[in-house]
DNA sequence: CTTGACTCCGTACCATGGTACGGAACTTAT
DNA sequence: ATAAGTTCCGTACCATGGTACGGAGTCAAG
């Protein structure tokens, strides 16, 4: 979506604080293709809103797991028209995620057997390595 | 725990595959401290039993999230004896491990969001970033 | 007792995701 | 108009968790 009406008047220092990273990781994403680098209008680059979103975007990918890389063909599927394809990337993470959310919680359930087994009042090591089936 | 009736009779290749690693691996561990480096016996080095444990309590410490250097101090724990400083650390860990699964649990929401809303038939680019909350 | 496989050890290299540095150009406030 | 603060850009460096390489030593089978 163009959106020429999109103020473009933040510095990049100013974008940074609104993703909440630092000048520095911006042009990082920037080499890694992730933010786009616009042309220089007075003497400095400016960057609008549409840049905050894709920003927020990456950090919050980030969290679901994704890798800068994964997340940069994200990107460009959601700029592309292939749902097929952005539909796919999505479910192939999703199996990904359920996964990852199921080894953490087999790992919880060793920690809080960990955390109860260790009492106070016993001695001698606490069963580390046996809370972990080990 | 002593246990001076263990065989020791494996080669570092043996260990490596008994843990599902490659001896590179065991090696860059021992440089770590996470596993010892016995004496050499017949001009190579053995291990046993215990090295076999250890191994796989560190791949399964870190799917728990863990980093190297705390599955470091979690080891020196279980051979120590300081029950309350280890059952700390465990729940620190328990509470960092409940605050990600939280946020892995958000990031599977946002991509069931996706994966249902970027349908076949409709066109244009999927709602990628929308789907994200961004 | 030679051949092939494995071990030992140091050192170098890799990917990922940044962070830091330094000098020049530019902008902003006084 | 000058000083302070940003931006720009290339390059270097960092931590984490390994992986690869090469030469020498050792071990086991034939």
């Amino acid at each position: 979506m163009v959106r020429s009406q999109d103020p473009q008047e933040l510095t990049i220092g100013k974008l940074a604080a609104a993703g909440g990273v630092g000048v520095e990781t911006i042009r990082f994403y920037q080499r890694k293709g992730l933010l786009a680098t616009p042309k220089r209008l007075e003497g400095v680059r400016r960057y609008g809103g549409e840049d905050v979103r894709r920003l927020r975007f990456i950090k919050q990918a980030q969290t679901a797991g994704f890798t800068l890389e994964e997340i940069g063909e994200l990107l460009a599927l959601d700029a592309g028209h292939n749902r097929s394809a952005a539909r796919e990337l999505a479910r192939k993470r999703l199996e990904q995620l359920d996964a990852r959310i199921g080894e953490l919680n087999r790992a919880r359930e060793a920690l809080r057997k960990l955390v109860s087994e260790c009492a106070e009042g016993k001695t001698g090591p606490c069963p580390i390595l046996a809370s972990f089936g080990v």
